[in-house]
DNA sequence: ATTAATTTTTAGTCTAGACTAAAAATTAAT
DNA sequence: ATTAATTTTTAGTCTAGACTAAAAATTAAT
């Protein structure tokens, strides 16, 4: 069944939502991420809920279902690999990339996918350190760490971030933290939860637990 | 001003509807291109007036303006510049791409267009010999002959197609009719105008005026 | 120069996907 | 256990862009 630009995007967030909760997802929730109207996130749902992408009763929030959650990777895949086309190949950086991949998403030819996928030689993460599901929908396990779990004195590498906006990312440039840096944890402040660390054997940088939350790496 | 999807539809129709002639556009020609009624077509010429894109005068046709026709021109670049990356870079045929460029050249990103054109070395032509327009939305000009005004006994060298559609790319797929081909005009049949060819040193291919009228070529 | 045929426009309707305001249900607070 | 606060849904509206049927204008035919 065709799906229109509206319910992809409906897909996508609900499906963001889901992750890393088994409870079901709220009206409002949705309402906040595709800056709609709580009342137009009930008509939707209840278009979806009809259409079999996902379970819905009246209060009780909703849930994607085999078949949403498929669409919704499918469009994950796309976004991802579009991004990696993007710095790649095009030359952008990684703070540049997300509103265009948010189009390019949308464009609905299953061949394309997969000879783009075959031209940037199957990648499995994007650059931001997200895994790309592959054709069958399926997402490589990274295992990664919040930061913020990290414990003082232990060493770490950055894999990937939990955020994408430009701001965030642009924060990070500056700071000299890029995909593959080795991180040094050396001190977490109790009071705001702020953490100090060693960049390769540069002198200590200093982050709130705020970005600390958004960056993943690997011990 | 923001163009939505359906609009840059309607401007890029036009445009092809405008070239090749001095007159004014008719609605009927506009719905027939379009696949929508006559109704809709002047609801949206009046639209597209209003918005300073089009001239129109009830009942005495349409055509458009400096600013109409520098927006066509960016989504006709896009287009073209999307289907040289579709056959170059992912390895498609020439017969397969019209229908994803047609999203593709949606896409809004006036760095994107321009880095793409870049990685792709500037082309002059798309895949199926048309011109590329430059960024300010210059149409290198080529002056290109329909294969049916070749005389004959002529030879010439074939540069392009007239139309994309898919079945006729594959027709001249299969006459062995490509890009750079060594055309000579060894007969022309007065009762229909159908052409006999040889290619390079051959023996000679049929084909009708209808395919001959669709043929670009250099002598 | 009328009349007939054709083309184009107007008027009114429909659908997707948004909205606001008010009603209903749920959850939190006493 | 009620009441208050919050969340969600319903009812009704709006806009873009399509449609049909009928009216108006233009063009073609006698």
């Amino acid at each position: 069944m065709a799906t229109s630009l509206a319910e992809e995007n409906y897909l996508k967030i609900i499906y963001r939502l889901c992750e890393g909760t088994k409870e079901d997802i709220s009206t409002n929730s949705i309402a906040e991420l595709t800056n709609n109207k709580a009342a137009s996130v009930t008509d939707m749902l209840q278009k979806l809920a009809e259409k079999g992408w996902v379970t819905y009763q009246k209060y009780q929030g909703v849930r994607l279902t085999k078949i949403g959650e498929s669409i919704a990777l499918s469009i994950i895949r796309k976004h991802r690999l579009w991004e990696v086309f993007l710095v790649e190949k095009l030359g952008y950086n990684w703070d540049e990339v997300h509103e265009i991949a948010e189009q390019l998403e949308h464009i609905e030819s299953e061949t394309l996918i997969n000879k783009l996928d075959s031209f940037l030689d199957f990648p499995k993460i994007d650059p931001h350190g997200d895994p790309i599901p592959n054709k069958e929908g399926e997402i490589p396990e990274l295992g990664y760490l919040h930061l913020s779990e990290v414990k003082l004195n232990e060493t770490c590498t950055l894999m990937g971030v939990a955020k994408d906006s430009a701001v965030f990312l642009q924060l990070l440039t500056k700071l000299n933290l890029s995909l593959g840096a080795r991180l040094e944890v050396v001190e977490i402040n109790t009071f705001d939860r702020s953490v100090s660390l060693k960049i390769a054997e540069e002198k200590p940088i200093f982050i709130s637990h705020e970005v600390a939350k958004n960056i993943l790496v690997k011990i």
